[in-house]
Parts: C-alpha cells; structure tokens; sequence
RNA sequence: CGGGAUGUGGCGCAGGUUGGUAGCGCGUCCGCUUUGGGAGCGGAAGGUCGCAGGUUCAAAUCCUGUCAUCCCGACCA
C-alpha cells in the first residue's frame, strides 16, 4: 500500500471526547471514527486489524470442530419473547418497528436464533454434539458507553454455542472452547486472567471471565499467589473454623446511648464498657442490614443480612449471589413496616431465625442471613432490638442462629483466599471472554430435544462463549502502545513493514520503491511512505504513531550504502545493505 | 438515573463577566524555499457560534427553554 494514497489522516492532536490511550491512538492513528457515542466506522487500517483477529478466532474456533453460521443482526420479537428477554433486557435493548408496526431487535446476543436453528434442523443424538459460531455486530444500548472499542453500543463478538445430550458432553464442550480461548488470548498477545463468574441471570452451573487487566477495567477480581482467582461479584470468603464457646460468659444486654452507627456504637463500647485486652473495634461487632428484594414475579420480600461491622455491604456481590432477583437497601419506609425492626439496634433476636421463611412461598416472613465469617463460637457485639441497648457477648450457635448464610459483605485486599491459597489483591480489568456452561435453560424454553438412543425425547443441554472482539483488538493496543503511539504485535499489525523515504533525493524514492515492491513479492505486507515534500519528521511521527512493528528507512545513509531497520516495539535499529534488507525483512517477519 | 463539565470552520481551543465587522494553532489548497525528528515565507478557501424562542437599534456574548456530547457514579457481556 502506498501512503500517498491510503485513505488516512493522523491527527496531531489528542481527539477531545477520548480518554483512554488505545481510544485517543486509535482515533489519531486513523483507524477508527466516532459515528455516534459507542459507535465507530473503521477506517482501512482499523478494518485490517480487526480481520486479522477474527481470523485468529476463526482458525482457532474451526479447529475445536466449531462450525461458523452467520445470522442477521435484525431479529423479530417472538424468539426473545418465548424465553423472556424481550422484556429483562429492558433499556439495554435496541428496539424498533416495521412499517406494520411488528417489533424488531438489534440482537445483544444470539442464544435463542441459535436454539431455533438447531431445532430446526436436528432432531437426533447422532447430531450431536455440535458447536456452532458466528462473528457478528452486537448491539446495547448502554447507559453510558465509554473509553472507544471498549465499551460500544455496537461491537464485534464472535460468539459460540455448543449442544450437547448430556452433562459430560457440556463438559467436554466447555473444556475444548475455553482451551480454544486459552490459545486465541495467547496469540493476540493479550495478557489475560481467567476468573470464576457469577452464573448471572443466564443460570447454568459453571462460568468463567477471561479478564485483561487494566485499572480502566469495569470489572473487579480478586487472586491470590497461589492461583485463586474470582470475580469480585463470585469471590468466596474463607470460612474459619468453629470456635470452641464453652466457658464464654453469657451474653449481656446493656445500655448504649445513641449508638445507632457502628462507629458510634464502638466509641460508647470503649467508653462505657472497656475491656482489659485491648478495645473494641469495628471487627467485633455484628451489623444487621435490612435489604428490599425484588423477585422476577415483582414481588418484594425484606431481609435482614448481618455481617461484622468492619464490613460494608457490597450489593454488587449481593445482587450476584441472588440473581434475578434485585437487591436495594430498605428504605426507612419499608423498615417501619416491621414493628420488630428498631433501625439501628436491630439484632438477631429479632430476626432470626424464622423457619416460616425461605423459598416458601410465604415472602413476608423475614429471613435472616449471616456473613459466612459468623461461624459459630464467635462472640458479637449486637443491636438488642431496643432503642439504645446493645447486647454484649453474643455467641453465634450458643445464643442466635440464622436462616442461611450469604455473600453479602465487600471483599478486602488481604482476605485469605477461600481455597488456602493465600492472601487476596484485587485488581480491575475487562471482560475479553466469557465461557459459559448454560446447560438447559434456552432448551427447555423454546423446545430443543432430541430423540436418545431410547427414542425418548432429551433436552439439550448447551454452553455459550463469547468473545469481544473488537473489545480484543482495543485491548491490544492498550497493552502494547506507549507515549509515541501504537505498537502492534506482527501477527496483528495492519502491515508488516513500514517503509519510509525519507530526503528528496530521487534515489532515495527509487530504492525504496524497489524495496517495497521486493518485498511485497516476497510475501510481505508493506505501507510504503511514498510521500513527496513531506518531512523526515513527519514521517517518522506518523509511523510510530500509526505501529507498525518493523520500519525500513532509507534516506540518508543510503549514501553511504546502508539502509536501517527499525523495531517499533524495542526502538532497536540496524543498518543493513540495501541489497540484504529484504532478506532480513523477510526473515525477521517469518520469525514473528 | 444521580453528580460535574462542555457545545464557536475538518481537529484542538480563545472570545462571553463589560452586547457593536468571529479569532488563534493544527490541517487543507496555490507559489517559492526547505527535507533525519511533526519546516519557513507569502497568498487562499472554509464557520447560520448546538437548536428554538425572548430582550435589544444590535446577541457567540444577556434571559428562558430544549437538544447533544464527554467525565465520575449507579447499571451493565
């Protein structure tokens, strides 16, 4: 390609909604253009980019045994309608009409088309199994798209299904795609973290993210040094063992003026009622949180979560360990409904346990949960369910129990791993994939069976995996560009080799023209800076800005019978013979 | 949806408080000179100042409304 007539404009300055290196880059570079928030046209060198890693996915998806469909990104209502996501996607979904007025939607994901096209066509466990994929225009509607490629309304994801007839199958299926992302992540260059994932409102049994870190990241995980690695919304506490209660006095009820907060609760603890070994903290008493739920039939439920008062809690974590169901603080309103709930004194008295309560249908009984961390034998300092009284010595399984425990509490940097593998750091990072054992949920709603052996009608049981792949191709370049501009690894880069003209001398031009065209012969792919009247300057300007990973710049020296080899990514150079240049040119892309 | 900010040639910005012929840098076009780190000089094109009302002899500027965009948060693959 020559660059005097690529269409292509850098630009010299930061692009003034951008904040984010791989979005202002992308943008300054000319490889991509806003066409409206979260939406973007690719310009040439985009568009080489992002096919040369669809096809990465594609060869990797081909050798799993995947075979790639493509369906339209405008669907009819109905199929979204049966399985109930018409209406849980809410805003997040684009929707529109036809002329008749029937409904339409630019699909966020292509699960049900997927189960019907199966249906469609298979009808026997001879079939199976299958994994099919796609490469495809997603569309959401977000709240707020942000940060360029990472986060679009409209983004390119490969996503794959597979279809199994039993539970071992899903398994073996699950495997293969996740080794399969293991291998693409890898050749893209990207670092990336695999960690547990809630199942979410998709339900299933097994769910993994591959996270590429970066504090732009929208998501938090934990990890540990020995290997333990989670989402934050599916992170696990460790759980101590028991502790032995015999020969703990009883517990006490006392007086506790205006203690309605921790803080101030641990203050009047201190003040009135010090301890010789040392004084109260926040870790020794037990708060009780009353939290309004909503269930998918709309139907509201309080419950109380009791958690140690150094924690807060995360309703992020909450919301992940109760999907679908949704999760907001009680207002005062709600909490007044229930006489036996004194806000800021509440204690398990009160509350717990409730055998009426549960799954049961009976919603207005009041369950009470325990952090995991109050296992019995610990000794609490808790509300005593009467305006300024707290009890003291509260032991949990002597003197309250609980209906259940729950993942309710945030997750602090230092909390042993649940596995034993040490302390916990958490760090952020975005989601690049997502493996997903979804196992019969899409099945069972729109009718996918098959005969067994038997000739007995079997539900399917499926996975779903996703890829984001122009989220991938924006990570990329996060990972690999620096102050100068972008830096793509070869197996990705818009061209291999970069070569420059640089001088006005027309031998100069004729050389590397003949360089260029040698090489291009010898299989490698060339933007030749053919540029005439454009400065030495710019030219290296704009070939670091626009990354390609080798340069070959003949200018100057050339006098002297040498031209140079620049490596974008090191900033390494080397002067070679024009004669042996493209010997090595070739070599070193071969090498990769 | 809450909080904050911003809308002025293709891009980045000034001007606005004090109303009076719309400006700077980059980019683009023409000419000459330059050519190893985003060149110099001279000339040129390009803007209903987000939109709609209002005040005024006169509005980019003041008032009212409205739309849009960006950032933080909530939410979210």
């Amino acid at each position: 390609m020559r660059m005097s007539t690529l269409f292509l404009r850098t630009l010299r300055e930061d692009p003034a909604d951008a904040e984010l290196a791989s979005h202002r880059l992308l943008v300054r570079a000319g490889y991509i253009r806003r066409a409206a928030p979260g939406i973007y046209t690719w310009l040439p060198l985009g568009l080489r980019v992002l096919g040369k890693i669809e096809q990465v996915v594609r060869e990797e998806m081909t050798a799993t045994g995947a075979q790639e469909v493509h369906f339209p990104a405008l669907l009819p209502r109905e199929p979204y309608e049966s399985t109930g996501r018409w209406s849980d996607y809410g805003p997040n979904l684009f929707r529109l009409r036809d002329r008749r007025e029937n409904d339409y939607l630019l699909a966020p994901t292509h699960e049900e088309m997927f189960t019907l096209l199966v249906k469609d066509l298979y009808s026997s466990y001879k079939d199976l199994p299958l994994t099919l994929f796609q490469i495809q225009t997603k569309y959401r509607d977000e709240a707020r798209p942000r940060a360029g490629l990472l986060r679009g309304r409209e983004f390119i994801m490969k996503d794959a299904y597979s279809f199994d007839i039993d539970d071992d199958g899903l398994d073996r299926s699950y495997q293969r795609q996740r080794d399969a992302y293991e291998r693409i992540f890898t050749r893209l260059g990207l670092d990336y973290v695999i960690v547990a994932a809630t199942s979410g409102a998709m339900g299933g049994s097994r769910s993994e993210e591959f996270l590429f870190p970066t504090p732009a990241g929208e998501d938090t995980f934990v990890r540990s040094p020995g290997g333990y690695a989670a989402n934050v919304e599916a992170a696990q506490s460790a759980v101590p063992e028991p502790v032995d209660a015999t020969g703990l006095p009883p517990a006490e009820v006392r007086h506790t003026p205006d203690s309605t907060t921790i803080e101030t609760l641990v203050a009047a603890a201190n003040e009135l009622y010090p301890r010789p070994e040392g004084p109260w903290t926040a870790a020794d008493t037990l708060k009780n949180v009353v939290l309004a739920l909503t269930h998918p039939d709309g139907q509201e439920e309080l419950v109380v979560v009791g958690l140690p008062g150094d924690r807060e809690v995360d309703l992020a974590r909450l919301a992940g360990a109760l999907e679908p169901i949704e999760v907001a603080p009680a207002t005062d309103e709600q909490i007044a409904t229930r006489p036996e709930l004194v806000k800021g004194y509440i204690g398990p008295a009160a509350v717990g346990p409730n055998t009426a309560a549960g799954d049961g249908p009976d919603r207005t009984a009041l369950r009470y949960l325990l952090d995991p961390r109050v296992v019995p034998g610990t000794s609490w300092i808790t509300g005593a369910d009467e305006v300024d009284k707290h009890v003291f010595g509260l032991v949990a399984g002597r003197d309250f129990t609980a209906d259940g425990t729950i993942e309710a509490a945030e997750v602090h940097p230092g909390d042993p791993a649940p596995d034993g593998s040490g302390p916990l750091e958490l760090a952020r990072g975005i989601e690049i994939g997502h493996v997903f054992a979804l196992g019969r949920k899409y099945a069972d709603a729109l009718g996918l069976s098959v005969l067994d052996v038997n000739g007995k009608a079997t539900t399917v049981t499926m996975g779903s995996y996703g890829i984001g792949v122009s989220r991938a191709l924006a990570a990329v370049a996060e990972n690999t560009c620096d102050e100068l501009g972008l830096s793509w690894p070869l197996a990705l880069a818009p061209y291999h080799v970069h070569v420059l003209a640089t001088g006005k001398d027309q031998t100069v031009f004729d050389t590397a023209e003949q360089l260029a065209t040698e090489l291009e012969a010898a299989g490698v792919e060339v933007l030749y800076d053919d540029r005439v009247k454009v400065s030495a300057g710019v030219k290296f300007a704009d070939a670091e800005l626009l990354g390609m990973p080798l340069a070959l710049v003949v200018g100057r020296s050339l006098a002297d019978g040498l031209v140079e080899i620049r490596h974008r990514s090191s900033g390494e150079r080397e002067e070679v013979a024009p004669e042996a240049a493209v010997a090595r040119l070739v070599e070193l892309v071969r090498a990769g």
